[in-house]
Order: C-alpha cells, then structure tokens, then sequence
DNA sequence: CGGACTTCGTGAAATCATGCACGAAGTAAT
DNA sequence: ATTACTTCGTGCATGATTTCACGAAGTCCG
C-alpha cells in the first residue's frame, strides 16, 4: 500500500538497521526465503517487537502470518540506508589504524570503495595499502572531487585529527568517522560518528572492576594523586 | 561527607566517563588544576548540565562557586572504571585489525597491556606484534592463566568469531571487545561489547543519501533483486 | 467455507535519558 | 558580616526508546 511519506528513523532504530542488514544477506546466501521477526530478533539479539517496530519504520513489509521475505526486505533496508550505490571513501592517516581500514574486506564488502589512503607523513608516501598508494595529505582535495567521495575516514594520531577534519571539510566531505579520541568541530552540515576504541575497553574495565567484587560505593576523602594517564 | 552506598552508573553516562577522563588528563598535562561543568562540556561536546548529573554519579566531588579539581576527579573517575590497575589483554586474530590493535599506543596509554595475540593460521605464528610474539590459540587458556587476563579482543573474521569467544570463555576470560560482525553467545556472565566498523559506514551513507536528496518516501512496490552483499 | 493458528503492526505503558531552572553552597571583596 | 557573584547538585518536565499486549490480517487444513 502506498503509505505517506514516513520520516527520519529515529537513531536507535537506524543504528540497528545494517545488524538486520547483515542478518538478510546472511539469510540470502542460505536460501532462506523468509523470516519471521522472532527469527530476526534471536539473531539480532534483541526482542521481536523492537525488530518490528524498527522494520516498521521502512514501511509495512511484513506478511501476517508469515514474516518477512528475505530478499525483498534485504533491498528495502539497503534502498533506506543508501547502500545501493558504490560509497567512495578516504582514509586520513596510514597507520596502523588506517592500513587496518584499508585492507578490511568488511568495508569493501558492505558496498564501500576505498580510493584513497592520505598521509602527511613523507616516510609512508607510495607504500601500498589495501589496493592503493598513499599519497601526501595535499592532494586529498582532488582526491575528494576526482572521485566524488563525500565519506572521510580520521585514523590520524588525536593531536593531528582536527587538522585532518579541516582538510576534509575543505575538501567538501560531508560525513566523516572519526578514530581518534578527539571531539571534532566541524560545519554543523558535517555528520560525524566517533569510534574510540580504549573508551570500549574502558568500559569493559568498570564490569570487571564491578565483578571483581570492588564495590564502587565508599567515596575517599584522602586526595591521592592521578597515575600519569 | 560519607554517602550511601551509590550504585550503577547509567549506561548512558558511564559512556560518556571515559571522555570525561581523557579531558581531564589532557587538562593536567597543562597544569590546569580546575574546571567548571561548564569547561567540561565545551571540550566534551555535550551540555553542562549533563556533565553535573553524569558526575554526580560518582559523588559529589565538585565545590560549587569554584567547579572542579582536575586531579582529584581524574582519580576518581579512573577508580571508579577500575582503572587504577593496568588491564592485561588478549587479542585473537593476528589480521590487520588485530596487529592494529596490537600496535595501538592509545591502549597502553590508558592502561592496557597486550600481552599477547593468539592465531589460528600457521603462517602468522611467531611474527611480531607490538611487542609481543604471535602465539598458537592453543595456547590461550595458558596464557589467560599465565598473566590474569580478565578482557579479550575479538579481531577474527566473523566466521571464527564464535570459536574465539568460545575459546576465551574457556580460558576463563570476562569481558569481549568484539570487532567480528557477529552477535556472540556467551554465558550471562560475560560482558560482551561489539564494535561494527562497517556498521558506523553504513550508519553515514544513510545521512549522505539523506543529503543528497534522495527522499526516502515512495515505497517500491515491484520486487527487486538484492545486490550481492 | 470456516475455524484454528501464526505473525505482523501499533497504541499505550513503562523505562531511560536529556535539559532546564533554581536553591544551596561556595568565593571574593568591600 | 554583608552583598554580589559563581557554579554545583538535583527535582522535574520533556522527549526518546523499549516493551507489552492485542487487534488485524494473513495462512493452513479439513
């Protein structure tokens, strides 16, 4: 039924679309035809509601009595996200983190093309990363419009990322993901998304620290001094 | 003053700790010895009230008319994430992820110490990985055993994610970093916390097809073919 | 065809997170 | 000491997210 014109999924909901996604093509590749939203739901690893109403959001794609068909609701979810095109990306920074990136078959298998690896660093110039050489931090602008690239990666050490953020915004990007563990600032039109990968483990650190039976609950009253980081 | 026991820190607010801590941290490598909410927020990126509240969760160790002091918060904040101890870790998968995270100086700044990284793949045992060698999974429970390893990283292709978790839970480890696209079964014990490179792609490409004007409202009614992955 | 059964879609309730706004508690200076 | 000013801690309103629970809409089979 053509429905109204439905509007911006809310956060939460989107971040779980690429799991459900991932979960379809899965599926796909098993012949599976189709699923049901409490057979999403085991496999997402959330209840069967949330996966309904999140798909709901898309449209009404389901059949009662039967589910949801696989094939079909793999190209409703990848239309929604924008996954049927081919995104170009660049990579600031060939590190270890950016080499990473570059040679992660997860990347290009989810539709995403790395066209170039960036770096200011003369030492790393023309090695070879993931299908492509590095190249001097000055040539991203054409990179960027050569390639029509609007997805940034920062995978630079923190105290060079807002430099990197710069050069792409410059360079006309539009969403950046940024590694390193540094609030960017950027045009308010600038999406970006954070992954700080010691903030995971900090994290992990607190239950396990809380397993450990450390009670967190009786506050010092002795100052002592912060180890050094 | 003596609280009542206090106890569990939103997740939404413990997330947000870890932040909080590296600005503190930078601000004492400047000498800085105090800082307002207000501060805070400017550098995390959020609002100050929301500071006031996610701190008031340890305690209150602010001095109003004044705001806080940077020593003394960071070590509270660091005793309250369990991280006044330095973290062995394991990593599983030597592939680029897992020499990346290996290689990563932000992990041993916060500190975590690798202290080792376990394959499945012949070739890769031996090589050197920041710092420490390559070892046989085989060895895991061993080494778990050997340092006290309580955190283990998941850097395997998805398809192995499932034996690796299996694997450090059988070494007796309690909490997962998990860079596999792949939900894990694990005991209700173990902390499991994923992070999806490809997700926070496909989370951009989502706003950029946004942008770019594709109005995601007309519902398709004829039945397309997915495209491969 | 009709009844039993399955599973979706969604309102409504419950839970969680955010942000405002103000009293409380401190400083500073006269 | 009193006044002016700053900034914390937090109750409360608002908004977002999750979960429940049930009607609607389909299948299956005799």
């Amino acid at each position: 039924m053509s429905e109204s014109p439905r509007r911006r999924i809310p956060e939460a909901a989107l971040g779980r679309l690429p799991i459900y996604l991932r979960i379809l093509v899965e599926l796909g590749h098993e012949n599976v035809a189709q699923a049901s939203s409490e057979q999403l739901a085991e496999l997402a690893g959330v209840n069967a509601a949330k996966v309904r109403k999140d798909l709901s959001y898309l449209g009404t794609y389901g059949t009662r009595g039967v589910g949801y068909e696989v094939q079909f609701l793999t190209v409703q979810i990848q239309r929604e996200l924008g996954l049927n095109q081919a995104w170009p990306v660049v990579i600031v920074g060939a590190g270890n983190l950016g080499q990473a990136m570059a040679n992660f078959t997860g990347i290009a298998e989810r539709g995403f093309h790395i066209v170039g690896v960036v770096d200011k660093d003369e030492s790393k110039l023309g090695t070879h990363v993931g299908g492509v050489s590095v190249t001097h931090v000055d040539s991203l602008t054409q990179l960027v419009q050569l390639h029509k690239v609007s997805i940034g990666i920062i995978a630079t050490p923190a105290a060079h990322a807002q430099d990197a953020a710069d050069a792409l915004v410059r360079a006309g990007i539009g969403s950046i993901m940024n590694f390193a563990p540094t609030i960017l600032s950027v045009p308010r039109d600038v999406h970006v998304r954070k992954v700080d990968l010691a903030l995971e483990l900090q994290i992990l650190s607190y239950y396990e620290d809380c397993r450990n039976g450390n009670l967190r609950d009786v506050p010092t009253d002795g100052r002592i001094d912060p180890v050094s980081a």
